[in-house]
Formats: C-alpha cells, structure tokens, sequence
DNA sequence: CCTACCGATCGGTAGG
DNA sequence: CCTACCGATCGGTAGG
C-alpha cells in the first residue's frame, strides 16, 4: 500500500511568499468548496493573502490550475487499479484491494479527489477528453476483475460486469459526499464497511444460489 | 406508482411567446449541463430564442430559478419515500419500492435531479439550509426502512442501518451520473439490477450464516 | 508580488 | 419581449 494524503500546509499565515504549490493546493479547496467557475482569481487571492493578479506570476491561468488538480485526481485513481493489476493475488482480493485503495485515496486528498469528480467537465475540450478516457480506464479494471471473479468462481456467475462495475464505484465514489475528516471512522473501517455491504448484499439469507 | 416525466417541451423553435414554465425548464436543462455559475442569463435567453434581460419578466433573477428547479427535486424525491411509508407491505418490499421509485424519478426528470443533486450548494444560505434538512430526512426514512427490515427479520442483523441507507443512496444518486436516456434499458430494469445488487452483493456464496 | 489597468461579461433595471 | 443602459466583477496583462 502506498503513502497517501499531503503535506502539512506552510503554515497559511499573513506575509511571505508562496509556492506554486501551495497556490494550486489553495485551488484545490476552493475549487472542492465553491466549484471552478464559483471560484474567482480574486478568491484565490484572498485565500493566499495576495492580489488575484499576483497569482500569474506562478501559473499561466485558471484553466491551467483546473487542469493540474484533476490530472493529479486522476493520476492518484490510476496508481490504484495499477497496483492492484501487478498483484498476483485471486480476482476477489484484488477487487477488495481496490476498494481499500480507493477510499485511502478520497480519505488522503478530498480536494483533489473532488475537484477531479464534480469539475472536470468544466476542462478544455482537448483535456476534458483525456480525463474521460482516464476514467473510462479506471471503470474498465473494475470491469475485468469482476469478470476474472467470476471465471475463478469467487463472484456470483449471474453478474453484469459492467453494471456491477457501475455500482461499486457509485458506492466509492458518494465517499466524496459525505466523509468528514471529523468523522470517527478511519478509512480503513471505511473501506471495511463498504466491502461488507458490496460482497454480502443487506438480505439477511440468499434468495437463490 | 404515480406518474412521473414532464409533459414535452412546447416546440421550443423560434418566436412565439414562452411561459414561465418554459423558462424553467429550460434553466433546469442548462443549470444540469453547465452548472448554475456556469449558465449566465444570457446564455438562458439565447436557449429561449429572447435576450436575458427579457427574462425578468417571468422570474425575479437568476436565484429564484435555481431555488425553484431545486425545489421541485427535493419535491419529487420526498413523494417516492412518503408514498412507501404510507404501504402496509413488509420492511424490505418498501425498501425495493424506494429503490424502484428514485430511478423512476431520475430517468423521468433528470435535468431537475441533477441540479439537485449538483447545484444545491449555490442556493442562498436560508434555502440551502432547508434542502440539507429535506434530504436529512429523505436519508432516515432510508434508515428507518432498513432498521425496521432488521427488526422483521428480513436483512441481515449486523447491518449499520446509518451506512447502509448511505450506500444505497450512493447507488441510486450515481444514476444520475451515468444515465443516458438513449440506453437500452429501462427504468424498471436499472432498479431491478440496482435491487439485486444490493441485496445479494457479489460474492458467489455467502461468507458468514 | 504590487500598481494600474484592459475589454468582456456578469446579474439586473428603467421604461416602454 | 426589446432598447438602452448600470455598476460590479470577471480573467488577464504591462511594467515594474
């Protein structure tokens, strides 16, 4: 399992001068809270204690700082179906392992996560495109493990894999609605939760076979 | 089952003059595509074949339309749950009633559920405050389903109703992220599927009795 | 990172 | 529903 979750802030204080991190992490949150377009170069400003316009001396433009939030998003997903395709473990591990990595990656990087989730579709065409093809990727390792479930017998065989793949990412992705890193539950029980309900289902006995 | 959709847009080609109904609609189409900061009166005007001051003469601004559209999903999701409530049929058929009763709501007024579910953030402080209390209590008739499904004997014991009213509201708002109303299947059939995911889950046989 | 701006666009109004 | 317009704010630039 790899590092997950950023930095500490520098100290967002008064005074001193930033990083171009640290005005992309500033983006990050604003654009999690307010949405892109809710979300004003003067706001950025505010936020780092500096005038909106300063804010050129580090990136290039608005568009540019939307693009570099949902790339990492994106590359932060990705890093977790490709750990999860190197492992030699059966197809039912690999998918919980999945899960695990999924809601360790929301947990660890909320703005990024949400940014990458409620505002790519306000990207560039050109970007917006990659961004879609990326997670179309991501939906289809989830295809596939299903299906490998379900060849090694572990997974009920009357499943849809693109449908189941739909659901359980529907169940990972509204993590993003709700988690508050106030809450008492770690990731791990989290994660643990939704596997739980993902495998087992709520009926208390099996209708059919 | 009460009827769901909307009646079809009135011709909606050049000249003529459009309702109030008209407008809204149209807001609901271009706040679910664009987002509401992303959707400017004028480009609502151009949707509507009128300038965007001309709109003024069928709403207040651009605030009530969004508190309106918002409105009206909040209205049609609570039915769903008020008309389960008022059955006499077991715990868990309500709750299949419920899950059934979303994705008709969904694929008959999509434009209206995705603002809702999308957009809600934006309204003024006072009526943001009473759609957060409106799904509160969409959320615990979830609860209450499931905790009275325990109780009956019909869902598993060791379910976490709280989490579990959380998931499967995660199934059913994703609807709104990956409908398309060109798909082959219909409404009945994604909730059969959405239902047969959630009470059976995945896994080939069960782990635990 | 600030001063001093720019043209464009925003939500909205007066008056017809 | 249009004409004509308002002040405010937008993303962004020149020059230091």
């Amino acid at each position: 399992m790899e590092s997950i979750g950023t930095a500490a802030p520098p100290a967002a204080g008064e005074g001193g001068n930033r990083s171009r991190e640290d005005v992309v992490r500033a983006a990050s949150r604003l654009f999690a809270r307010r949405g892109y377009h809710g979300t004003s170069m003067r706001d950025l400003g505010e936020e780092l204690g500096m005038l909106g316009s300063s804010i050129y001396s580090h990136v290039s433009g608005k568009n540019e700082l939307l693009i570099e939030i949902v790339g990492r998003g994106a590359a932060l997903f990705d890093s977790v179906t490709a750990e999860a395709a190197a492992s030699r473990d059966s197809a039912v591990e690999r998918l919980r392992q999945m899960v695990h990595g999924h809601v360790n990656v929301v947990v660890g990087n909320i703005d990024e996560a949400r940014t990458f989730l409620f505002e790519s579709r306000f990207l560039p065409e050109t970007d917006r495109r990659q961004i879609v093809a990326m997670r179309d990727e991501y939906e289809q390792a989830y295809r596939e493990t299903i299906r490998a479930g379900i060849d090694e017998g572990s997974l009920a065989s009357d499943l849809d894999p693109g449908m189941t793949a739909i659901f359980i990412l529907s169940v990972l992705n509204a993590l993003i609605r709700w988690y508050r890193p106030t809450g008492e539950r770690t990731a791990g029980a989290i994660a643990s939760e939704m596997w739980a309900f993902v495998s087992h289902g709520i009926l208390a006995e099996r209708v059919n076979g």
